[in-house]
DNA sequence: CTCGCATTCAGACTATAGTCTGTAGCTTTA
DNA sequence: TAAAGCTACAGACTATAGTCTGAATGCGAG
């Protein structure tokens, strides 16, 4: 068995994606709002939450900071959804 | 005052690299064990470890596979070195 | 209907992630 | 001494992250 969802890119990409949007929401911000406060194009925030772009390590760290929430926390949620868990 | 090593990419990066060497050598794998394994260049894993490049999304997953840890542990990791955590 | 506001999309661009080859230094073991 | 295993390092390269401008869409409020 396993979780072969974790190779494939595109889906990590969406569903990282997802989170992004997920909590960005959460917070009550535009993505131009999240671009301005994590120092990101507005854009680039667009593609991100569409899974079109993958965020390196840098990025995680800032969209985390400007989100108000532990970078690890972020990646846990996107585990979560990379597993089938329900919501 | 605050984290502000959370902003600086350099060090973001070197926090990165140490943990990675470090659960790398929990595991008993070589860099080129690891680069083998997560599907990466060995010289890479070498770059990553000195905190010369900063892996992306994708990067980070694969290496956690490779690796047999979570990718939110992982990040949880570098979390606590780049907050000055004692060991 | 019209005016913002948020988002999508396209294209052209710059910066950096990641490849690859080869060389050199360090250690250990034969 | 030599051979083997591991890592550092350099340089030149390809792929993709991330910028930027502007135009098109949809939408809820005035």
């Amino acid at each position: 068995m396993s979780h072969s969802s974790q190779n494939n890119p595109e889906i990590l990409a969406q569903a990282f994606g997802a989170v992004l949007r997920e909590v960005r929401k959460e917070r009550g911000l535009s993505q131009e709002d999240l671009g301005f406060e994590s120092g990101y194009h507005r854009t680039y925030v667009s593609l991100l939450e569409r899974g079109l772009k993958s965020p390196s390590l840098q990025t995680i760290f800032e969209l985390s900071r400007a989100l108000d929430i532990a970078p690890s926390e972020l990646l846990a949620r996107v585990e979560r959804t990379t597993h089938g868990k329900p919501k």
